[in-house]
DNA sequence: TAAAAATACTCCATAGGTATTTTAT
DNA sequence: ATAAAATACCTATGGAGTATTTTTA
């Protein structure tokens, strides 16, 4: 049995006339009368009575008609969907990204993709960093946000999508709330509210080496994990710490001071699995890159 | 895109390796890569990632492989289901009874044919004579069972199931009650319930006649539609009626004597769309037919 | 270098065309 | 008498086979 036959039996079927159903299907009737018939004795039943005057469907053909209607359709949509995963238009993506990426055009630049391909699946989920490259490994994920620069990792590529300067978070009646920018000696005296080390360790060690670069050294009061815990923290006194300029979400009694000396930026990265991305997901992440005005940049890596 | 193509498709998806995969579709490898590669162009996305080391599955291939499992399963499915429809299997039965049928070893050769042919739906429905021949040239009834005969009625075809005689029913403390059988002369001046004349007007007038030949005028005291009602009134000593002799079902508090005279029977016949009837009905109507024993002559009367 | 997919070609099975016959109204 | 399906027979597309090349792990 072929999808050929079910496409001459469907229009035999709502033809009830050889003829017309034969070129309908733009073959001639006797080829037609023969597929029909092919199909009959295969299957093993009388799908059409006919006589030289009439043509009218048994009840096998009844049913076999719906049946061939509706795999016919099937395989029409399966087809055109496959056109559509391979077009980026359709499919699912599974994205990790770090809390952080919240505080960023990230969030935007996913519905902006959202808008122009309504038809695919963004599956978002936080995810820390170290969970998002074992999830990508893995294949859990197929893409990843996160601070953490892969410095060539094994068969993960990465791309950065913007880097930003930090600037002291500090509560919006701290003496130091009205200053124009602050230099590390300013800082190091206070109680410093930091993330854990286990999260971003270069990070983390980068901001430490930038202050004993110049014999400092912070005093860490606290280190919490979680954006939100650590700006409410901030505003209510027990400390101060770092986050990205102009930061958009986490302000709340917070005042924002630009750090006058050289300091480690918050820099966002795209992750994902090596030369292993479908159609869709070569979609959304040129979406993304393209927001971030990282087109040239992005084609460069992702097709290697 | 055919079927042949998505069951090569499922091969690979299955196998991974294209000569395997040929090898279990009984064709060579090269034509079979032809096909898989045909398919690929003709539906617009790459399917399988290859190289002359390994195959694998894209995520359209993925999807695609579900969808060609699922429309094969359906086509085998719809093939198989029409072959059994057609070997009267398979299907459904509208069938249509007079409730006198119920009083008859016709309710046990409907469920002899339902343990035969499990998967055959027969739905019953309890019908006048007329009701079940317009519903039978409707289409909406495929048989009915009725004690009215066609005198060769245009395009219906019936065969006599059963004839049985009638017998007096008689409420069990009537004086007749202990006769061994009784003439139209002792019934003639009893009270009579009988059926309404236009539900079978011709039995009707044949026991009207059974009398008058005789000289005799029955005294018909109430018409009644409904046997359970006619049972009921004859018990409580309303009257008496004819039953089917040895009646099975309608006998608490009624007493059945058999009738001396020349009487008109109680015949039910099966009746059907002549020239009409799907394999599945055929088989009903044969598996009927053969419980009353009437194979052969059913035979005759249902190839025309 | 060896296993496996892709090419290149050849062949034949069968889908499809043409001419004609059969059939039922 | 005629419209339409079936049959008979022919043609040619394309599915499948064989031999060979290309590829990459």
């Amino acid at each position: 049995m072929e999808l050929r036959q079910l496409r001459y039996f469907v229009a035999v079927a709502e033809e009830l006339h050889f003829g017309r159903a034969a070129s309908r299907v733009h073959i001639a009737q006797p080829p037609f009368s023969q597929q029909i018939k092919g199909l009959e004795e295969e299957i093993g039943a009388r799908l059409l009575e006919r006589n030289s005057r009439k043509v009218r469907l048994t009840a096998e053909g009844q049913y076999f008609y719906d049946q061939a209607v509706s795999i016919l359709a099937q395989a029409d949509v399966a087809a055109l969907t496959v056109a559509r995963m391979a077009k980026g238009e359709f499919g699912c993506v599974n994205v990790g990204f770090m809390e952080i990426a919240m505080d960023s055009p990230l969030p935007e630049a996913i519905r902006a993709f959202r808008q122009g391909s309504p038809d695919v699946s963004v599956q978002i989920s936080q995810l820390g960093a170290s969970a998002q490259l074992a999830n990508i490994r893995s294949g859990k994920l197929d893409v990843g946000f996160s601070t953490v620069f892969l410095h060539g990792m094994d068969g993960l590529a990465s791309i950065r999508l913007f880097s930003k300067k930090h600037a002291i978070a500090v509560p919006d009646d701290h003496k130091f709330a009205s200053e124009k920018s602050l230099s590390l000696e300013d800082i190091a005296p206070e109680k410093l509210i930091l993330f854990p080390r286990s999260g971003q360790p270069d990070l983390y060690d980068s901001i430490i080496k930038a202050f004993s670069e110049k014999g400092l050294v912070p005093i860490i009061s606290q280190e919490v994990a979680g954006l939100s815990g650590a700006a409410a923290l901030i505003a209510s006194g027990m400390g101060i710490t770092f986050l990205p300029d102009n930061s958009r979400v986490f302000r709340k009694g917070i005042t924002l001071i630009p750090i006058r000396d050289e300091f480690p930026t918050m820099d966002l990265f795209m992750v994902w699995k090596r030369g292993d991305y479908s159609n869709t997901n070569k979609g959304f992440m040129e979406s993304v890159a393209g927001y971030f005005s990282k087109y040239a940049l992005f084609f460069d890596e992702i097709s290697e």
